[in-house]
DNA sequence: GTGAAAGCGCTAACAA
DNA sequence: TTGTTAGCGCTTTCAC
């Protein structure tokens, strides 16, 4: 075949009006029934799919919403990006996806493109917080729903996680349970995600006036090998701690491993607990404590942001919201 | 702002004609270099961004492939998906991704919606092998690529890995290491990678001479749970294995954390081998020895095909590839 | 209930 | 080197 029947081709079989036709493709109603037979089965005959391209075209929409991730290979994102495809789909709503590898310049490229092909809305994990590109959108009119990270300088509605509280929760357990010298892994300080897990290990640290020490401070970078490095930079320092916080689950991941190379013995020699729930975390050995967020309950209410923000546009005031991550205590924390 | 310039806010402001606007934001050359100088000081003036739905309607094409997944928290695709998307960007290719979640009515749906979407090619592990929705695709002249599962009465490219012969690779080392009683948690097998990996092991039975025992086979689903409910099958079974052979990731994770609560000692009572590397595979102790697949490779050259298919249509036979899986061994298999 | 026709923003053929 | 113009396939008034 290799032929794309259109909405004129159906009107002539079916011997009416492209008018009419378009009336029963989109449920218009206001057709008689026997019409409408003629179409439908004119339509099945020839196959025909309606164009979305030349629909766009004359709506001024796309029913589609772009997300736009950091990395897609980070199990955290497919999860979030699940539940927004989800209650997408039940709406009419589709999605292109796209990663950024972390880079401001692909993600600017990208944003460029989205609009080129007209998204509705957008949602971001921005890898550029305090980006110009995300004027571009705003600029458009498009609606924007930022998600675990917060957009600088732009309003614009954002579901984040309270990761100071999450990090914090970790912090107090180990402290309550007799650690002082507690290392961190950190996130990126370009990040609120990394920025605000560090403030709340310090937070902690300050409330129960345990002092703080640089050098149990390793500066990571999300990464797997980061975590790797951040292990071995503890294992090494000079105050050796007797217990970890790793910022996420892709540095969790590297960090494990090198406790296991190091043969640090996690829960015995080493207390641990890490930021994001990981696959493994509860049957590896000793089981992995973690703060744990709710991923596709993210992606769902990201949606739903947008979703209202696309046809509600002018009347919403700027929506915030912050999910607490709930603190999962397994076997890798002990009392020291 | 919330207006969107169109090319002809551009030229009036230019003061040159639509046409030659068009000429060069698609860099076609053949203008004086003092009007595009104008008319690029316009377009960055009005901020002007093409609109590609306009331009797909006049050209046929969108730029676009569609990408079906069926599960996209399956790390498998993500990285996939990945190198399809580093592979496309670079060709000026933008994907829509979708994920069925298994689901052949999802499949179907999603496939439409790409029709409807213009998609200029689709790159699909399905989840419905001899489904018929594919055909609604080959009527339009879209160009299909298979990835990870083959597709049934239909000819079309597909980029494969060598099933049969990873599991048969993993099965001999067992067997070589000692082992007759091996058991296996096989995948669906409607679906190729679930069957080819059975027949892998049972070929490598009968190569040997291992009497194949059928209460040693369980029939998992490719999800963690059946994994986890492989192994407490097994092991409870009459003729209790001292080798499992997992079918793919998900299934070794649940299988691995069934044998820590079962207390069967990995690598020691039950020697273990699953297909598809896992995060934990290296980290867990024993390490996992696994059949690894290059998951980054497998969406290039997905890509690629796909290209091509779009590019030269005509005069191209259907192209298969088989990738050969590699073995990779490490602790989790023992002589016995 | 139905049809005619305008027009969405762009590309490409043709003219100048 | 530049401009005019005919559509691409659809939705949506406005008539009838």
């Amino acid at each position: 075949m290799d032929y794309k029947p259109t909405i004129e081709d159906v009107a002539k079989l079916a011997n009416v009006s492209i008018a009419t036709v378009s009336r029963v493709i989109n449920n218009q109603g206001g057709v008689r029934k026997i019409t409408e037979e003629k179409i439908v089965n004119a339509i099945r005959e020839l196959g025909y799919i309606r164009s979305a391209v030349a629909r766009s075209m004359k709506r001024k929409e796309t029913n589609t919403i772009g997300i736009i991730v950091p990395d897609i290979t980070n199990p955290f994102f497919p999860h979030v990006v699940a539940g927004i495809e989800q209650k997408a789909r039940e709406k009419g709503y589709y999605t292109i996806l796209s990663s950024t590898n972390e880079s401001p310049i692909i993600e600017e490229e990208i944003v460029k493109i989205f609009i080129e092909r007209g998204v509705d809305g957008v949602i971001i994990t921005t890898a550029n917080e305090t980006g110009n590109h995300i004027k571009l959108l705003q600029d458009q009119g498009i609606p924007i729903v930022a998600v675990d990270r917060a957009i600088k300088n732009f309003e614009v509605d954002t579901v984040l996680v309270d990761n100071v509280n999450g990090a914090y929760q970790a912090i107090r357990q180990l402290i309550l349970q007799g650690h002082e010298k507690i290392g961190i892994i950190c996130g990126p300080q370009n990040t609120t995600p990394g920025r605000e897990r560090y403030i709340g290990y310090k937070k902690a640290l300050e409330e129960y006036n345990i002092p703080f020490d640089s050098s149990l401070v390793y500066q990571g970078d999300f990464k797997e090998n980061s975590g790797y490095k951040g292990a071995l930079h503890l294992f090494y320092s000079k105050n050796r701690p007797t217990a970890i916080f790793s910022s996420n689950n892709q540095m969790t991941i590297g960090c494990v491993k090198a406790l296991t190379e190091l043969d640090w013995k996690l829960g015995e020699e080493v207390s641990f607990i890490g930021f994001d729930d990981v696959e493994i975390a509860t049957f590896i050995k000793p089981k992995l404590s973690v703060v744990s967020r709710p991923m596709t309950t993210i992606g769902e209410i990201a949606f739903q942001l947008v979703y209202e923000r696309i046809h509600f546009k002018e009347n919403l005031p700027k929506r915030e919201y912050l999910l607490t991550p709930e603190l999962k205590i397994r076997e890798s924390c002990h009392k020291i």
